[in-house]
DNA sequence: ACTACTATTAGTACCTAGTCTTAATACTTC
DNA sequence: GAAGTATTAAGACTAGGTACTAATAGTAGT
């Protein structure tokens, strides 16, 4: 038996979330419909047509592009920064970044954040890391917010060396703490 | 005066690259030429119509995002492991994974290359992440190949714990190493 | 000045993937 | 059998093109 409108209807919002790029007549074979039931359904649904589809896709990937040219180089978003001193990143612990079995963060996530932070609070060309120490202290779920710390602990000019902690927490409690001796570039 | 055919193509390519969205009659009217010259233009340098274009840009982001999908699982591919003992995971830096300005590898791939292969090697339902103690001894570029061993120095059965080193290696230098205290869940 | 050549413009037919509108069926439910 | 919903069809129109033919403008060489 065909699908019932509301069920088709269902689908239809799947099948085009997956795959944007499908035009009606195609989606009219896949669902033995004709092609202007289809387009009713995107009416009824207001779901844009293909070209408005693929172009929603094409500009948000500007957008991210834009907004991704300061933030690429941090993993998380920095909300305060004093160079040399401090460092705030909040970051979002969203379905990508959890161990599908249990929902908890890999670890790499997080410490991707706070070596990124130690990374950004350097007031130099560029800085590497050369060293650290960290632990987990707690795991951090799917949908938790880390706010991550750094703060600049002593500044070895000589030797080009910076020493960074950087704790982060959810809901102030620490899940993360970590020591990083960071490279840094003379320009 | 108007540009020669040279300036303007030139121009062509770049206003294009700049904002893919632009259509051959707002390029006209820019150039002050006719849609057909425009047109021709564009058949010259090969640059396709707007509508392809603009597909390509939302193409793009979708392969990105299925890029990332594998990424889920482990960092680098495990291309050995004997559970509970050692494990190797090969890892080629990109583009993507470099700091634009000089080409460095951001030291959080390399990390969750040997942090994820940590994970891997634990022959358990699941391994977290506890402390770390990490250096990064040599920067890797883009393009090169990392090579993660991972090895299992020690299991404390009583504290769920497990110590494992990981060594990185480009051309059998060494790059990174790193040891995990890993903790690890009975099922 | 005449010719050759490139560059530009114009016009037409056709394409895709639609929209918007009107109208005819088909299926169900009472 | 009528009413209401769902589906299909048909036709006119749109954007943003391609592909092709043909005319015109400008410029250099002899």
């Amino acid at each position: 038996m065909r699908k019932s409108k509301k069920e088709r209807q269902r689908l239809l919002i799947e099948t085009i979330k997956e795959n944007p790029f499908i035009t009606d007549e195609e989606l009219a074979d896949q669902f033995t419909v004709s092609v202007q039931t289809i387009r009713l359904d995107r009416l009824e649904l207001s779901i844009p047509e293909l070209r408005e589809r693929i172009k929603n896709v094409a500009e948000k990937r500007f957008d991210d592009e834009v907004r991704s040219l300061p933030i690429d180089e941090v993993i998380g978003e920095i909300i305060d920064i004093e160079l040399d001193q401090t460092a705030i990143s909040i970051f979002d612990v969203k379905h990508e970044h959890v161990f599908k079995r249990n929902q908890i963060a890999r670890g790499h996530h997080v410490f991707a954040q706070a070596n990124s932070l130690a990374v950004a609070v350097i007031n130099d060309e560029l800085a590497l890391t050369a060293k650290a120490n960290i632990q987990f202290t707690r795991s951090v779920k799917e949908n938790e917010r880390v706010i991550a710390k750094a703060k600049v602990l002593r500044i070895d000019e000589e030797k080009g060396r910076t020493l960074v902690e950087v704790n982060s927490f959810v809901n102030n409690e620490l899940v993360f703490t970590g020591e990083f001796e960071m490279y840094r570039y003379k320009k």
